[in-house]
DNA sequence: CATGAATGAGCCTTCATTCAT
DNA sequence: AATGAATGAAGGCTCATTCAT
């Protein structure tokens, strides 16, 4: 972004080809994440992601290995924001209203870049893609799953639920929240956070964390 | 229809024209069924799906209009059972065992087919499908929805919750269940229905219930 | 039609084979000769032709050894009367009403079979045939000339006039005669015949030969 | 356009990218003209025109959009000269030498190309074309049909002809004068011309115009 | 003899990738 | 470095012909 500020002066004939580079190839990754999203992996051609970034498609090839490549160099840039947010269920604060606020930031971004919509059909596609996708959602899953322990130790949780099989129901419910805007229903996140908070923690708990909040 | 009920014997060594033209369009259907899940639709060709039936590229053709139409009729007839499993939530017996049964039953065939991994590939795709999938979750929910607020009605919910995200949520976390098992977990049945009773009821009423049931 | 008519007791459980198989024959040569004039020959498939003639692909192999000898046969059959018609003109009646006359009769039922637009798509295609239909025109052009040259040996012509290329001119504008009807034109026959006299014949023996027919 | 228009030695080795392209373009279109015609349309495959023309069926789809449109590019720049010449009938020169010179000049390049074989086949397959054709044809038979028209004011041309009728044969005849030497006779220009203007002109009048003209 | 299911060569077309300019 | 023309493998689909029943 700011590179060469400093020196204006010296390098105005010729825009530096560095920077050039790195425009195309930016161009070129947007092109690929707009496309891949509204049209899917399969269906979008190289052709179509160089027009669509103004390059030629030997420049495409100059910038990436091949389609795939592209493809792996976005989702690997996308991937932890695809991730459903994590939220920090251990800082004692009104539990409902925090995941609400964080759901609705998390995906008023991600559902406006439709990218979301790629990774199902590539799933089934691409071993390796495949192990990037699980991977991120196992370490996210980790994640979830020790912070619920911590809770559970601090006694604040049911005391009879297994935990695993919560966090993946949380995981799950957020990373399909997409879909449900998609069907065309609009999303209530604190609904949404309410129902969480429910199969994490007995109403006693619950209510005096929000009075504790509030 | 009437063919040579009575002397199953005669005809043991011939069979029946008709029914092996049965099994010809059953092997393709099958196989078309088991690539797509594994390949997904546009990686699986009509050669592979022939020879995987053991027939020629001439006898699909013959069977199935074309290969969507192929995948038209598989998605017809697996819509059912991919949908998550309709639960009778009214019958106010043990609802967490009674969920766990349906949900055991229902996922174990579901997920040998491996199917369903098949339907994020299509939904951005082809827009009769997605109108086919978006009907019969739209069905499934209303039911769902229905039985929710019946449930209301007699006071055994939770007075705040917003039903029509409980039933996205249940239907959601049904239909990706199968995932779980993709991603090497297993599934534990009545700690999903656990968790799904503790959205809809309060602690008090599921107690009532279970205890009048046992 | 007639046959076996004086014994219908005799044959009446089975009808005789060959009569059957007659039948069939004849149905299928005349599936062939509609289809290919409608849709031409390559755009009607051997499926078509069995089905417009109801019976199987299996009996159409059985009947004709291809689908190429189907077209032979019908050609062959049809080739005379695909030919324009030959006309007397050297029995001195008035020629024009003559021609006019034959040329209505012939017309009328070639058009109607629609057979004639068949012609030109194969005789690029298939050397045998254009071999049969450049016979064909030949020995229709032979007679032609042979009875023109008569006529001039008799001084009933125009004595500048090259016989060969008065022989094609006639042959020709009859021969496309049918396209005339397909343009949308109506054909006047009597006008065809007048110019076609004109070719041949000097006003001062038309006229002769007008008075005397008269 | 400008490119090097001043220095035509310096860049002879490198023939320009422009320049190139159109010279495929061309032989496709070459191509696609000879092939036509010799095997009909249904009968030439996009492999067939692409490797007579020595290039690759890739480079076919870069220069057309589909074997159609080869059909209809070509087909665009021979009607004009597929149609008969147009002749002035109304100059009142010599009728006969200047017909029978512009039948010489059109049909000794016209025949060489053997693309009138063509035609036939297609009319009755391809509507866009028919109508192409049609269109084409009624012009010509309209312009020719004023002349005539003219002629007769002006009391030139035997009183009870319909000029109608004359026109289509004329131009029929011309049409398929290409015929005649595929057949294997040579065209006698002269007997053709002579032929048709004793369809339109009588004797005395012609008789005058050729005294006069000489 | 009749049937029509089965076959597979071959057609048109697309598109990822290469490479001469 | 940049371009985009060129390539050809591969896919979906058709249909003449064969052959088991």
């Amino acid at each position: 972004m700011n590179e060469q500020q400093n020196s204006l002066i010296k390098n105005f004939p010729t825009v530096p080809k560095q920077v050039r580079s790195q425009h195309k190839k930016h161009a070129l990754f947007e092109s690929g994440q707009i496309l891949f999203s509204e049209k899917g992996y399969d269906h979008t051609t190289t052709k179509d992601i160089a027009s669509h970034a103004g390059v030629s498609i030997g420049s495409f090839y100059r910038y990436f290995e091949d389609k795939r490549q592209l493809l792996l160099a976005i989702i690997d840039e996308r991937i932890e924001q695809m991730m459903p947010p994590v939220v920090n269920w251990t800082d004692h604060r009104d539990p409902e209203e925090d995941l609400a606020n964080r759901l609705q930031q998390h995906y008023s971004t991600l559902i406006s870049s439709g990218f979301y919509k790629l990774l199902p059909e590539l799933i089934s596609k691409d071993r390796e893609l495949e192990n990037i996708i699980r991977v991120a959602k196992n370490r996210l899953q980790d994640h979830m799953l020790k912070q619920l322990e911590q809770l559970r130790d601090e006694g604040m949780t049911w005391e009879d639920i297994d935990l695993d099989t919560v966090s993946w129901c949380i995981i799950n419910l957020l990373e399909h929240l997409t879909e449900k805007v998609e069907e065309g229903g609009s999303i209530h996140y604190e609904e949404i956070a309410k129902l969480i908070c429910r199969m994490i923690y007995p109403p006693d708990i619950l209510n005096k964390l929000e009075e504790s909040d509030g």
